[in-house]
DNA sequence: AACTCAATCAACCGCCAGGTA
DNA sequence: CTACCTGGCGGTTGATTGAGT
């Protein structure tokens, strides 16, 4: 049985409101309230759907939306929050009084987007775009064969592959340009309780910054399929390994962090597995990311975790350890601790 | 003035989750 | 448990506007 429409459309009116629907839709709503959509359009004269009468009233007629371009500081917030939970609208705008989903939306795709493109950074995870393309340069996708080689081999010179190759050179954006970034954030203080679950850390993985610095140490590991035990674990003092089968093409990734100032990377090789497998087979990262997560966003996982990873550390009295699977963040930082807040209330 | 192209944003669409019968 | 309804969400479309030639 396939999906009834929202509304019987037959001589139902689209397109543009005009004044006096508007009209209508207002008073209409300001003497009786909207109770059901549904109902609105057929007791208030209207021929529309009740859809389109909800979206008119939500996103242009409700009396307490703010006109007018968004400011600075609503710019920053946005930004912010879509660092941290991405292209979640309405949890936006629940931060952002005044405002709709729909024109957070916009905003972004037609504004802040080319924005931050312009800035050198990807809108999508939030790193230095040099450094995704470091990324891809350091560890392309593991081709099929010789015809899948040629398709993922990136567009470098000879020379820039040798010179990405080097080991002195696998390291993340120059120091100039790490000198030459804003400041990472313009949240204030609040307060948070410490350490976090994982599922908070998970949120915190998506944080990323134009301070960003990641150092690229990358390595691939074979790991039997029976061996399921992640090595890494105990290796690393802060680490996640994508275990690896080989039967399966999945390919071993780690991630280690350490206080030094340099933070350790390596995104992961993923191939299409579905999640379930991963949960079977994972420790780490089975069950709080599988709850998490969408199988496709798990590359973003890996990049969001590097950037949030290196702008974490970049932040004063922040500190990062791993104990029994579970990410602590213990930081009297005022930065981290109001994000972690703001995340809370979503 | 006429045309093209890009930017903007209101509105639509399909999907999903939660509630209810 | 299932089917259905409703509201809400995020992606996309297309009409309008403005800048450039």
């Amino acid at each position: 049985m396939g999906r009834q429409p929202c509304c019987d459309k037959v001589g139902l009116k689209k397109g543009p409101w005009t004044a006096e629907e508007d009209r209508k839709l207002v008073n209409f709503i300001t003497t009786h309230g909207h109770g059901c959509w549904r109902e609105v359009p057929k007791l208030a004269g209207l021929l529309r759907c009740g859809k389109s009468c909800r979206l008119r009233w939500t996103n242009y007629l409700r009396p307490d939306l703010k006109r007018g371009l968004l400011s600075e500081s609503e710019e920053k917030l946005i930004i912010d929050l879509h660092a941290a939970i991405g292209n979640r609208w309405s949890r936006i705008a629940a931060q952002l009084p005044g405002r709709t989903d729909n024109e957070i939306k916009n905003y972004w795709n037609t504004r802040i987007k080319k924005k931050l493109r312009q800035m050198g950074i990807d809108p999508v995870t939030h790193k230095p775009l040099n450094q995704m393309q470091m990324d891809y340069m350091i560890r392309p996708p593991a081709p099929m064969n010789a015809e899948e080689n040629n398709k993922f081999e990136p567009p470098l010179k000879p020379e820039n592959v040798a010179e990405a190759s080097s080991p002195e050179n696998i390291r993340g954006p120059d120091e100039e340009m790490r000198m030459n970034m804003p400041a990472c954030s313009s949240l204030e203080s609040l307060e948070i309780d410490l350490p976090l679950r994982m599922e908070d850390s998970m949120k915190l993985f998506n944080v990323c910054s134009p301070t960003s610095v990641i150092s690229l140490s990358g390595r691939t590991e074979e790991v039997d399929s029976d061996d399921s035990n992640i090595v890494d674990q105990v290796n690393n003092p802060l680490s996640d390994s994508h275990k690896n089968n080989a039967n399966n093409n999945m390919t071993t990734s780690c991630c280690s962090f350490n206080n030094g100032g340099n933070i350790h990377s390596r995104s992961s090789d993923i191939k299409a597995e579905p999640p379930s497998l991963w949960d079977d087979q994972m420790g780490v990262l089975g069950d709080p990311i599988s709850d998490y997560l969408q199988w496709n966003d798990l590359e973003l996982w890996s990049a969001g975790l590097d950037a949030a990873s290196g702008w974490i550390q970049q932040l004063p009295e922040c500190h990062w350890s791993e104990m029994q699977g579970d990410i602590e963040i213990s930081s009297n930082c005022p930065e981290l601790q109001r994000l972690a807040s703001i995340l809370d209330e979503m």
